[in-house]
DNA sequence: CCCCAGGGTAGGG
DNA sequence: CCCTACCATGGG
């Protein structure tokens, strides 16, 4: 990936056919992004605000150094992976090849572990707006604060101390405990999230699904984007009708070991584009 | 009143 | 293994 680092930004040029910042952190796999009314995208990673803007092939990150782009975002915007030939295999299907065509700028992120497990928790039954809500509250009440109007997503030991009475308000619902009981486990070591990495991918699903709120579902949310599990795929209401209605005998074979990248781009089609 | 949202759990066949 | 009621919340 070719860059260009002056005046504190970092820009990169991209086609945007193979990377599409707003259908990348608005397609539904990540929760806590946000427009600003003079143009850019800001978000936070880890314990840092971003804030981006995409001139069609040319992608700025604003007041970022050339240490943190190489460190950080190369790996966090999955950079050194080509798109462009993984979406020319998928093309051969005439499904995909609709969805690709309408938002194949979709690239997914390596997003922080703990944060993804609480969000698809939280993301069980409910919906994207209600979600980014909760969360923002969340970070709000529990992380560290940043700079203005921006924190860091909870730690695990924190949100293992919190008590469902402390957590009202943020229109958890019935997750509230399930929250509690998912920090408790990673904060106490009875779950280990680093070693999720490289063990079996059944021995990973298996760990996830001990969780009490993690069902099948939300152990593949996070094992795609948390752990770049690619070959995960994430069944919700959205993709069982792209299922019901064009692959009623499975995935087509060009999907072998990139379900979960597929997968994407036909919940954005289907959600954002054939539904309305 | 209904149904739906990036579903999971508990309980009973 | 299957099926189903129920779960809290807000929007349509």
């Amino acid at each position: 990936m070719q860059y260009v680092f002056e005046n504190n930004d970092c820009t990169i040029m991209v086609q945007k056919e193979q990377f599409d910042i707003e259908q990348t952190l608005f397609c539904g796999q990540c929760f806590r992004y946000k427009k600003t009314d003079d143009g850019y995208i800001q978000g936070v990673i880890g314990d840092r605000v971003i804030k981006i803007v995409q001139y069609d092939d040319r992608i700025i990150f604003k007041e970022c150094s050339e240490e943190y782009f190489k460190e950080v975002l190369v790996d966090y915007f999955d950079l050194d992976t080509d798109y462009e030939k993984i979406k020319s295999m998928l093309c051969s299907d005439e499904t995909l090849k609709k969805a690709i065509d309408y938002a194949g700028g979709i690239r997914i992120l390596k997003q922080p572990k703990f944060e993804i497990l609480c969000s698809f928790i939280v993301s069980q039954n409910n919906n994207i707006k209600r979600i980014e809500r909760t969360i923002e509250m969340m970070c709000e009440r529990f992380g560290e604060h940043i700079s203005d109007g921006f924190y860091t997503f909870p730690t695990p030991e924190k949100l293992s101390q919190v008590t469902i009475e402390q957590l009202q308000g943020l229109s958890l619902g019935y997750r509230d405990r399930y929250i509690v009981d998912c920090a408790s486990k990673v904060a106490s070591g009875e779950i280990d999230l680093s070693i999720l990495d490289s063990c079996e991918i059944k021995q990973a699903r298996e760990t996830l699904l001990s969780i009490c709120g993690v069902g099948k579902k939300v152990a593949e949310c996070v094992l795609l984007f948390g752990f770049y599990r690619v070959e995960c795929f994430p069944v919700d209401t959205w993709i069982k009708k792209v299922m019901d209605k064009y692959y009623p005998k499975g995935l087509p074979t060009s999907t072998k070991g990139i379900e979960g990248i597929a997968q994407q781009y036909l919940f954005h089609y289907m959600r954002t584009f054939e539904s309305k």
